[in-house]
Order: structure tokens, then C-alpha cells, then sequence
DNA sequence: TTGATACATGAACAGTTATTCATATTTTCA
DNA sequence: TGAAAATATGAATAACTGTTCATGTATCAA
């Protein structure tokens, strides 16, 4: 047998520096403003102030939230005159949401 | 038609109570520590201190958090003897790890 | 250019959370 | 019963994070 850590990446196996990026990446889910803005998302892009006013929330709290996925990649801009329309940049996110969705109607069910 | 809330239940629409349950339930793959846990766990029970030894963390920091996986029904223990196993007690656990992961694995690879 | 609209950003604050350390509880075995 | 092993828990601390408020930047229209 062979010990190179090389060899070691066998099947289910999965490295300490994915499990981070893991937990960093499902953190962008678990603050409520994000997922309702993700979950706005999901139905197609909208611009920033139309996120704050169907939310009821602050400008300055959307864009702060709006940065943070952006930085991520979980959502990308487009500028339309002074407007900023924002749309999901992966198509896992949408997959992602549901997973967790059915989990909770799942509980919720019994 | 009817202006009953019991109605509103359309498909795609999600109530803030459900997107609240939702962000908190994705919390808890949100921590390094926690997904190490998950992710141990996902090839069958485990004791305590197994746990602290095999992710080289301490057993009260384990056992923290396994009490913050077991009171969201995330684990379940079993005792046999001074041992407690602790396994994962939802089904949906694995899918949604595997999903962020499918994810994050697509992301590096190109 | 000026004013107004739309959005971004920085600093400060408050609330949350994970870890550490010490200690308590439970079970087994001599 | 007493000691040891395995786990749980409480309090304290440090680090992180989301919101607020104020202000900065960019675009358009007159």
C-alpha cells in the first residue's frame, strides 16, 4: 500500500478546506434577510429598491445583504440606467433552497 | 375569490414564518465544527469521544455542539454503557450536505 | 451644472455565538 | 461505597455579524 496523502482522496472522503468552504458557503443561507432576498430571487431578477420595498426593508440593509452575496457569486448586478437589477448566479442556489424547503414542510407536516 | 389567508398558500409562495425556519435550520451547517460533525456522522454513529478524537477537537467543544444538532433533531443519541452514539436522525441531513457539496466541488472545478 | 434619484459604503453599536475552563452528572467496575 | 471513565453543562470571554445612521458615488433630466 502506498501512504502519499495523495492517495488518500478516495471516494467520500472530503478534505477539511472543502468542509469549511461548506459551512461559509451554507452561512449566506442562514440569515433570514438573505434567504428572503434569495427566495424574492428565485422568480427572476429585481432591482434594489423593489427588494427593500416588497421586503420592508431599509436601502442601506439590502445593499449591505446584496454585497455580501455578490462577493460570493450568489447573485450578479446588472445596471439599467440608475437602477441596479440584481438576479441569482448559480443555478445550485435554487436547488439548494428547495432541498431545504421540502425539509421544513416535511417537519412541519407531522 | 376569496381574501381568506388559508388561501394565499398558492404555489411558490413561502410565509415569513417558513423563510425564518428555513435561514435558522441552515445555520447549523453554517459552522466548521457542526458540518465536521455532520459529515462524520453521515457513515454512522459515533461516540463522543471518538468524535473529539477522529476531528482532533476538544469533547467539550463536542459536546456543545452536539447539543445545539440534538435539540434541532438533527441527532439522535443512544447510550450503551457511559458511551453515547450519536447518528444522524433526518433523512433529508445527507441530501442537503451532498447538495451544498455537489456545489461547492462544481465551483472549483472550473 | 444643478438637483434628484438610486445605490453603495464606512463606522459604530448591539446582539449573537463558538470556545475555553471548571465542574457536575451518570455509569461501570473493583 | 469509592474511584474512574464518559459525557454534559454553566459561566466567562473573545470574535463575529447584522443593522443603523450618515455620507459618498453614479446616473439622468432639466
Amino acid at each position: 500500500m502506498n501512504n502519499c496523502s495523495c492517495i488518500k482522496n478516495v471516494k467520500n472522503e472530503v478534505s477539511m478546506d472543502v468542509l469549511f468552504e461548506l459551512s461559509e458557503f451554507f452561512k449566506f443561507f442562514g440569515d433570514t434577510t438573505r434567504i428572503r432576498i434569495i427566495h424574492l430571487l428565485l422568480s427572476g431578477e429585481v432591482s434594489v429598491n423593489d427588494i427593500a420595498e416588497k421586503l420592508n426593508l431599509e436601502q442601506s440593509v439590502v445593499s449591505h445583504q446584496l454585497r455580501i452575496l455578490r462577493t460570493a457569486n450568489l447573485v450578479k448586478p446588472r445596471r439599467d440606467g440608475r437602477k441596479m437589477f440584481y438576479s441569482l448566479d448559480d443555478e445550485h442556489i435554487g436547488l439548494i433552497f428547495n432541498t431545504g424547503l421540502t425539509h421544513i414542510l416535511h417537519k412541519k407536516g407531522k
